[in-house]
DNA sequence: TTTGAAAATAGGAATGATTCTTATTTTAGA
DNA sequence: TCTAAAATAAGAATCATTCCTATTTTCAAA
């Protein structure tokens, strides 16, 4: 039965406060200015946690840690190739389809998918 | 200017023969099984040589090491959310209109998307 | 309200994938 | 044949993340 903490409060309120898509490091430090007594294992394995409730969502970089972001609504990310910032994106896939394509090609019963898009951000592309 | 490696051309063998998405860690011990000399960094090295290339792209896996593919005709991926194994996928996207959304919404030169999906395959199910 | 078991924590050690370093070897054009 | 650039092997170093252990907190039942 899971109790509640403070630790985990306050990750869960940073967390859905923001839109820039933390690292578990970030995470860390933040509550630590903050005064948070919260440890970096505790940061990770809270994050773990939403993630299994469905609550929170783990983002793959490329080059560089994970970052997560809390999920309100459902979307996809956009990640710059160069800043490695992540940006929310909406785009409406056809669910339906997708999942009867991919049950015929490979017989896997599809749960659910990631649709990450990566270019160049505003920023970058005036530098 | 680049210079021809025998244990390059090795890995791009044993990669382009395979429909199995290995680790470098497998590449490396399968180049080992058959006697080649390369060295873990060597297959690192020319694995990152390659995607920067585009001839071969880099799967992240949730819970483990990333694996490779060597891409002769653009596709998706299926991972299995059990078994780890990683399906190629074929799936007809709309890019121009997404390249434009993205645009609209983030401002953002899309140049590349990764598109997973995830699932229980076949063998799993009947476990 | 006390009490005790389950859950959570802090702090740091351990792990595992990947990159970096250095001395040596290979490649390929002049 | 010679030489500079590129590549290599082997292992050290790094970095993100998980694991470990002793301690603290939560919460329901007595």
């Amino acid at each position: 039965m899971e109790k509640y903490s403070k630790q985990r409060e306050e990750i869960i309120n940073l967390l859905s406060n923001t839109k820039s898509h933390p690292t578990a490091e970030e995470i860390y430090s933040i509550l630590k200015e903050n005064g948070s007594t919260a440890s970096r294992g505790t940061v990770y394995r809270n994050l773990n946690q939403l993630i299994d409730k469905g609550t929170v969502i783990k983002i793959s970089i490329q080059d560089g840690p994970d970052r997560f972001d809390y999920i309100k609504e459902k979307h996809n990310h956009i990640i710059c190739l160069k800043c490695g910032k992540v940006f929310d994106y909406f785009y409406n896939l056809n669910e339906n389809k997708l999942k009867k394509d991919a049950l015929e090609q490979t017989g896997v019963e599809i749960l659910d998918n990631t649709f990450t898009l990566n270019g160049i951000c505003n920023d970058c592309k005036t530098e």
